[in-house]
DNA sequence: CCCTACCCCTGGGGGC
DNA sequence: TGCCCCCAGGGGTAGG
């Protein structure tokens, strides 16, 4: 679940709290989340100083003294406790405490997230990061760029926006919504899209992005921020889930002298398997017209 | 290579 | 109240 917004805010209260800690001690409970842990986890981390943070995409290396990076996924569920009581709470699988008196958790109640380790030096060539396209925060995501990955692909593009080896970090919410502000029907073959649309959506996905995490990211079911504080940027959906009611660009019913003009509000529908929102009257399908 | 379908897993919400 | 079906932020793999 957690985005790119989330992903960062949730590391963000990592390094607040956590930077410069020692971990004393690191509790498995279970060990089969995505996949099996590494068996060696608690021996490998004990002792060991909290350095520094990174996120990349969707994961968060978090670097340890010694030269070795602990590698975190939340997958759709996964969350981060910050917990001073140290109190363990239903599907924490793992726990960690450190010298200085604070515990951390991972609670995952679907187990789709991951937790492995990597030397530092190594990071970028570990397996879940490998091949992941630019950071779109990153002065490399240029329209120019995109163009060339979507150039000649036939795939819409909003299955092409989610492959994380196309650009790092997009999920359902936040990919429905840069299409939206693009004014790019989801279904369009990606590469048909002109430059100026291309332009318009990495504009698109650097602002709603920026938003987000200024916002603390998204609070769905699963996901507060590490503090427990909520993320508010679900107010600031314009689309996602929001089949049914109106736009919020276009003008409110009987819109032009013969109506032809009316929009029938947001609109869902079903691509490879996964929930996309969009307004069928300003994301214009091109194959429609 | 490109693209779609399906699978992993648990829980919440709506309809009956 | 209970049950059943659908749905959910990700992403890897198998197969056409």
């Amino acid at each position: 679940m957690p985005e790119l917004p989330e992903v960062e805010t949730v590391m963000r209260g990592m390094r607040a709290s956590l930077e410069g800690h020692r971990i004393i001690s690191a509790v498995v409970r279970r060990p089969d989340l995505r996949w099996p842990l590494p068996k060696d986890l608690t021996k490998i981390l004990n002792g060991r100083r909290i350095e520094s943070f990174r996120r990349r995409g969707k994961y968060i290396f978090m670097r340890l003294s010694g030269g070795m990076s602990m590698l975190l996924h939340l997958g759709m569920s996964g969350r981060v406790t910050l917990d001073a009581s140290g109190e363990v709470t239903l599907h924490e699988h793992v726990t960690f405490t450190t010298e200085e008196g604070r515990c951390f958790g991972l609670i995952d109640p679907r187990r789709f997230g991951a937790i492995d380790l990597v030397p530092t030096k190594e990071e970028d060539s570990h397996r879940f990061v490998s091949g992941m396209g630019p950071e779109p925060l990153d002065p490399a995501f240029t329209a120019a760029t995109l163009a060339q990955s979507l150039a000649g692909r036939r795939a819409p593009i909003k299955a092409m926006l989610l492959d994380q080896r196309i650009v790092a970090g997009l999920g359902n919410i936040y990919v429905c919504e840069a299409l939206f502000r693009a004014r790019i029907h989801p279904a369009t073959p990606a590469g048909i899209l002109t430059m100026p649309a291309i332009r318009r959506l990495v504009r698109a996905i650097r602002a709603v992005l920026t938003e987000a995490i200024a916002a603390g990211g998204s609070s769905l079911r699963d996901y507060v921020q590490p503090d427990g504080e909520l993320g508010y940027f679900q107010h600031a959906w314009r689309v996602y889930g929001r089949a049914g009611q109106p736009c919020p660009e276009c003008p409110t019913k009987g819109q032009g002298a013969d109506g032809t003009d009316a929009c029938p509000g947001i609109v869902r529908i079903t691509q490879s398997g996964r929930s996309t929102f969009f307004c069928p009257r300003l994301q214009t399908d091109p194959a429609a017209s």
